[in-house]
RNA sequence: GGCCCGCUAGCUCAAUUUGGCAGAGCAGGGGACUCUUAAUCCCUUGGUUGCAGGUUCGAGUCCUGCGCGGGUCACCA
């Protein structure tokens, strides 16, 4: 255990204090009767009609106190705002009084029982009759002084180190109020998803975290073990592969929102664990998913903000339907001046790439070269709610080709402020073109590239039964969160993210 | 992985061109104060300057290595 410093010993010596006095520091109870929201407004409808304020019990963590000779004054704050209390030697007798002063600290978790009521500055307050611990606060959290000028809250300190704030995001949390509002806009983003998938009669199911063949995304995997099976198990790059097979089964709309697993590099936008909505339609194509994915994200975004527009980092973005839609042909060539089409080897591509200064990996197939055109010069660029549409196949095994051109599939990718936020295709129903797919991955991975697909037999099994033509979708919470959240950083808005051991 | 930046008290930050006693505000402790709200006023405690070496009479500062974080490039859906 590492060593307490100074504060912290004061504190674990008034919480002896306490014991010593006959005084529980971590009751097993707390009596409150009112958030403190709720004490403040039966005050003002008391106060409406005439009648004195009410006598509330309230609870929460100390903020600030004042001590003001024979009168005190505090904030406590609980999860739905912040009130006063009001602590006077006349009402509490010098013992309790002396107790509040010399053994309660900020942080401490308190409760306060009393009359409502105004102070000459008009600030609705808790006159204390009782108070007692509800729980000692042993380590001090980082303290905030805020000052509220015409109307707005300046805030003078703050706990602001990025490290600390993600490794204890629990203290982050308790001191930053904009943080918590930060998740609470991601819960109700989510909730939002929900409620649009299901009014359209689409089906909430969960699928195997623990898998033993990854797909559906082109990804290297965490691998785990089962002891018992002696069996190695791989922690899923994706659902989409078990989520067709649910279409073969005859459900016709499904959908999961979930946690994948990447192990890849870590970045502002990566995390190896991520949060990803993924779902699948019958009888529907990438247009049709087109429609639905614009809608959706202008629904969610008019549920959480209240808007269709957005501002992401010092841009104005419009959600609102149609989004534009281009191919990643012309994407490319209007970025970068290269029609892949023109070079269609690999040699020919870098060629090309080269004579833009860009040096390609040697290792990377054609169409990880379009793929780094796209990503290199195109997504940055794409501000605007933006469609990118057909893909190559070789870099899509999952999809369908398109009927007039068998090189490129039907796929689209949405971008949004720069990122990508979201993946679909028509998915590819046809069991001999999908075995002959997985069989193409087999000798790209065999090459050298740990991305590619891995042959899934029982997959292909499932398709061999018969599956309805569909559209599938995979988009990233994170990154949607981040987007209507302002963050530049994806660590900001998941909870705790991943950082490697404290030394 | 390469390069750049950062790491100083519980928190937020200082510490001079060119190495010369490690400081402030808040928090904490003691005191004054019966309507304060960044309360105010007086006094005051608190440091392995991320870690390990090196140079030097002397290192927070210069050099080397390492750790963690941030940024960026590469890689990576």
């Amino acid at each position: 255990m590492r060593p307490l410093s100074d504060l912290e010993r004061q504190r674990l010596a008034k919480l002896e204090r306490i014991r010593a006095q006959g005084i529980d520091p971590y009751p097993p109870r707390s009596h409150r009767t009112h958030t403190t929201t709720e004490a403040i407004a039966a005050f003002l409808s008391a106060e409406a009609e005439g009648q004195e304020g009410p006598e509330v019990t309230v609870a929460g963590r100390l903020r600030s106190v004042r001590v003001m000779g024979k009168i005190t004054f505090a904030h406590i704050e609980d999860g739905s705002g912040k009130i006063q209390l009001f602590f006077r030697l006349n009402d509490l007798g010098q013992e309790r009084y002396d107790h509040f002063k010399r053994d309660f600290d900020l942080g401490d978790f308190l409760e306060a029982q009393g009359r409502l009521f105004r102070t000459r500055t008009g600030e609705i307050t808790v006159q204390v009759q009782r108070f007692a611990m509800l729980a000692k606060a042993l380590s001090p959290l980082p303290v905030v002084k805020e000052q509220v000028v015409d109307g707005k809250v300046i805030r003078y300190s703050a706990f602001s180190d990025v490290e600390e704030r993600y490794r204890q995001r629990y203290a982050d949390l308790a001191t930053n109020p904009e943080v918590r509002e930060v998740f609470r806009k991601r819960a109700r983003l989510i909730a939002a998803l929900r409620q649009f998938l299901d009014e359209r009669g689409f089906l909430e199911v969960e699928t195997p975290i623990l898998q033993p063949v990854y797909g559906g995304a082109a990804a290297r995997p965490f691998i785990t073990h089962h002891n018992q099976l002696h069996q190695d198990l791989y922690l899923r790059i994706s659902f989409e592969l078990y989520l067709k097979r649910l279409l073969v089964g005859m459900y016709e709309r499904v959908y999961e929102i979930g946690r994948d697993f990447r192990n890849e590099g870590v970045s502002f936008k990566h995390n190896p664990e991520f949060t990803q909505l993924e779902f699948y339609v019958a009888y529907a194509d990438y247009n049709d998913v087109m429609a639905l994915t614009e809608e959706m994200i202008a629904y969610t975004a008019e549920q959480v903000l209240g808007s269709r527009r957005l501002t992401y980092q010092g841009h104005e973005i419009d959600l609102t339907p149609p989004w534009t839609r281009l191919t990643l042909r012309e994407a490319i060539y209007n970025a970068c001046g290269i029609d892949y089409t023109e070079h269609p080897t690999r040699d020919s591509l870098a060629e090309a790439m080269r004579a833009l200064g860009h040096e390609p990996s040697p290792s990377s197939s054609w169409g990880k070269l379009v793929d780094s055109l796209l990503s290199h010069y195109v997504e940055p660029s794409l501000i605007q709610p933006t469609f990118v549409l057909d893909y190559p196949v070789d870099i899509t095994p999952l999809a369908k080709r398109k009927p007039d051109d068998p090189t490129h599939v039907e796929r689209f990718e949405g971008f949004i402020g720069g990122m990508e936020i979201c993946n679909a295709f028509t998915e590819l129903n046809d069991p001999l073109d999908q075995e002959q797919r997985f069989i193409e991955q087999g000798r790209a991975y065999d090459a050298g590239d740990e991305e590619a697909h891995p042959m899934d037999e029982d997959y292909l099994q499932a398709m061999r039964y018969g599956m309805p033509p569909n559209g599938g979708f995979g988009m990233g919470i994170d990154r949607l969160t981040m987007l209507f959240t302002d963050k530049a950083s994806i660590r900001e808005v998941i909870l705790f993210p991943h950082l490697r051991p404290r030394t």
